[in-house]
DNA sequence: CGCTGTGTTGACAGGTCTCAATATAAGTGG
DNA sequence: CCACTTATATTGAGACCTGTCAACACAGCG
């Protein structure tokens, strides 16, 4: 267990031994799926979550037209499912884009974790409101700029995703995606997506060979999608007094 | 404190009469404030985060040339503010739409309920989730329905909350918004609200006279806007678990 | 080799934006 | 109360962005 990818919860304040043994403890056997797999769908009854081992996974909703809306794209260290906690149906469809390897967590375990480890449960609140943060900038970036920000906005998303998972990562993605999960994600027409990547790999912005983009001039990206900048607390006074409570 | 709107948190699970003291107990003394006044904005270092009693505030995020992009119309008995806890500078704005009351909550108390009230603490996790589907569903709109979809979307959605808190409530709304407000909120142009309202109107749907809409066939604009139909969950074993454990 | 899914291209229609100008309402100071 | 200023709503014409439909190219795969 000790190779789990916490960089997530690190990222946020350091846990103790004792936190991270409780949050493995969480978890069930692993379960590994193939790419194209369903952990569930939209409207599905569901009574767990799962941590995201390896592989990558999109998380979204169809709607009429063979069009979907894919909310989010989950790398290692993710979370899934935790949005359709509050509702009797799952709120989104979870699709594995590559081989997968997850972690199942009963609600019910999760539940103990808020009397048995608070100042897990308050890093784990603030990991939902940095989802929450993430999902504000989506919002911006749909609805107030134009197709090409809007893809230049989903590469450096990932690519500053990628680069905190691992800093050494190159300006290469790997992307499993279709096109036409691409205009998914970004709202538009998968013709249309094809049109603009083109337009950003003629101006020189990206490179692309196969299903591998290259970001050439990630400055440049950066500054068409106009992103806010956010960083994460790590000060948080809160917290510690809370854990000063409980030593 | 007894008339604090606290319905929110009531749709999730009953709150027992010492954690819905401790809530109160969180609160500073009330700030009425004006409309138009500015709670805090995105950038700004904030300590604290608020609990609407009163009025209407949007919370959103300026982007060049004067637009802007509304993430959410706030109505009582939300709490603003928490996005921006997981980071170093605020993520947003919340200005006052109407005059507005609010109680402070520094966030030092806030962590210490999640030692306090551990069951409190995952009701307010769970708030979160649910306003992170809120999010999903926004984007689902923005990102792939037309104009009018998000129109009618916008109003079924207000309405359905003003619903929520008082079951009485009539179709009509009194919205204390300009249409360059709207159109931040839904992602168009100030100038196509105008046009698309007009289209409503002439079809039937709704109904205008000045700032109040009134909408005449609820359903017709559900359908047309074709959102997602959550019901928020409520039996909540691991939380019943919970609330066991320190009985 | 012929599937099937994905990528690419073209022509055209439709939605939305831009840039005005005007009308109406709301607010202000005299 | 009126005259004035300002904010907001409404309208029109044209340009731009994006969607639609259809055809074709290309790759992976049996």
């Amino acid at each position: 267990m000790a190779d789990l990818p916490l960089n997530r919860f690190r990222e946020f304040v350091d846990l103790t031994e004792a936190e991270l043994a409780a949050l493995a403890a969480l978890c069930g056997e692993p379960e590994r799926l193939p790419a194209r797999s369903v952990l569930h769908s939209q409207g599905d009854r569901v009574d767990r979550i799962y941590f995201l081992v390896s592989g990558w996974l999109a998380s979204g909703v169809a709607v009429p037209q063979g069009v979907q809306q894919i909310f989010k794209i989950h790398l290692p260290g993710d979370m899934l499912g935790v949005p359709s906690m509050a509702v009797t149906r799952a709120a989104e469809t979870l699709t594995a884009l590559t081989p997968i390897t997850v972690l199942p967590i009963q609600m019910e375990a999760f539940g103990e974790l808020f009397t048995e480890q608070p100042r897990l449960a308050a890093v784990l609140f603030l990991c939902v409101q940095y989802e929450r943060v993430a999902l504000m900038d989506r919002l911006t970036s749909i609805g107030r700029s134009r197709s090409l920000s809007r893809l230049a906005a989903f590469f450096v998303h990932i690519y500053d995703r990628l680069h905190a998972i691992d800093a050494r990562h190159p300006p290469t993605l790997d992307l499993p995606l279709t096109q036409a999960e691409l205009a998914d994600l970004v709202g538009i027409t998968a013709v249309h997506v094809n049109r603009k990547l083109q337009e950003l790999e003629t101006t020189g912005l990206i490179a692309r060979k196969r299903s591998r983009i290259e970001l050439v001039d990630v400055d440049g990206l950066r500054r068409l999608a106009d992103l806010p900048a956010h960083r994460l607390r790590r000060d948080y006074g809160w917290l510690r007094d809370n854990a000063a409570d409980r030593a």
